[in-house]
DNA sequence: GCATAATGATCTTCAGGAGGACATTTTGAA
DNA sequence: TTCAAAATGTCCTCCTGAAGATCATTATGC
């Protein structure tokens, strides 16, 4: 599965979801759902702010995980 | 701007489109645009199969460019 | 206690990926 | 070189889910 893990990322800079949804310009329900991990399908461009605004890369958002 | 390097990851094992979408299971357009990075969009299964063909992360196939 | 902010949930709209079909190009064997 | 099969590009339709807005509920702090 693909993990997200931005609550993690928001959570140790104590972020909120609208705080992220504002700085963003991402829409607050797509930061909802990232956040509780049920998005099934994400834009580039939502990435790309995320990346930005957290000053991480793809791979700190997403990770892979193997479970067989 | 979020970077695909499908292309090149595929490159590298000389890998076909066809080789790809018949291996992962995506649908070969989906294959395409990634290739041709024309993609906006992506499912997280998608990114899913890929980084378990690929034996890669996400981190791997997706970068985040930074060019203000 | 009360006002304001934050969150969760729901609905509609619509962009674009998924999937399939067809045309064209490439590849390889005879 | 010729021809058939494979690979790729392109176009079309369908349908999912993000975007955006709104309302109800919960949390925060003054």
């Amino acid at each position: 599965m693909i993990k997200c893990h931005l609550s993690k990322l928001m959570g140790e800079k104590k972020l909120k979801i609208v705080d992220v949804a504002r700085e963003t310009g991402v829409n607050r329900g797509t930061v909802t759902r990232l956040y509780h991990e049920t998005a099934s399908r994400v834009e580039l461009e939502t990435i790309e702010a995320l990346c930005r605004y957290l000053g991480c890369d793809v791979g700190d958002l997403f990770e892979f995980v193997d479970e067989q």
